[in-house]
DNA sequence: GTAGATTCTCAACCTAGCTTTAGGTCTAGA
DNA sequence: TCTAGACCTAAAGCTAGGTTGAGAATCTAC
């Protein structure tokens, strides 16, 4: 069993933000003595839980309704299932998203880079005609959504 | 040149929001025409930089300074090129979390179709060992840094 | 047994990023 | 001319997810 302290350290969380958790009900099952929390291996796996949904970009409020259908038993397993499973869908968008950002990101490197080199962006009048092939592959990858929303509106 | 309304059905932001972004300063050059808000390419391009650097986890004030720096000129090329560098480290930190919290909810999905399956969790007590190889194989996943911080405080 | 660290509660406060509201102007069509 | 729709500003309001502060109890070490 371990302190609020200690949990604090172990998850790199102020201890205000556990206690947080705590009023929010999202750390069920959590004893005290004589008024102190004592957190155990299931506040933990909680705790591990709460970062989990968090990052897939779940609220607390339903983390909250997760950890009320933990405490319910066995006829919430398929609402526990299909939770996971709807976030990770989710966990693949955002993944799918970051990289579409990365590539405008390295596009926006690349003509930084060429502008630094050359001391202007007279580089890039004309885009993305004007480019080299490198400059050009990175100008595309940027900008495919674009293209694709262009090939949307003319004939097939 | 476009009006508000447009601009808004292009990116499916609202209306009231691209007027927050121009009252940000995050709109540089924006024209009017008696009152009424112009859009051209160069404020189409500042939105797509800032959809682009909000999702990198970039915050408004600081896509504020980057505007700034662009109207300021060529003196500011090296700040840009490493404020995306910067942002791209962020991205593909953000995408390794990700995939981190997928191995997680992948290990959930499993646990929890195996609850559904088994109408208990009595075939988990004693994880990990009691795991089949392809829950075990879910399971090491979503606790690589567990197992890496224990082994840390074991002698090498 | 006393000092210093850690814990507690409860309520107030904070920040980012919008959204809503109230009241007003502008423009195009019937 | 009248009306509908799109635009405008300024200020207030909202939400999520905490953080902070005051005041008090408790635990730990010397």
């Amino acid at each position: 069993m371990y302190t609020i302290g200690q949990i604090s350290r172990m998850f790199s969380l102020p201890v205000s933000t556990i206690r947080y958790y705590d009023k929010m009900g999202l750390l069920p099952g959590l004893e005290r003595t004589s008024g102190t929390r004592r957190f155990g291996d299931d506040q933990i796996e909680a705790l591990r839980v709460i970062e989990c949904l968090k990052r897939s970009g779940l609220e607390l409020r339903d983390i909250k309704r997760f950890m009320d259908w933990c405490q319910e038993g066995p006829s919430t397993y398929d609402d526990r299932l299909e939770l996971f499973r709807e976030q990770r869908r989710k966990v693949d968008e955002q993944i799918a998203e970051l990289e579409r950002t990365r590539a405008m990101i390295d596009w926006k490197c690349w003509y930084y880079g060429q502008a630094c080199e050359w001391g202007s962006e007279e580089f890039a009048v004309d885009l993305p005609d004007c480019l080299p092939a490198d400059g050009r592959r990175l100008w595309d990858a940027a900008h495919v959504d674009l293209t694709a929303s262009m090939a949307e509106t003319t004939p097939a």
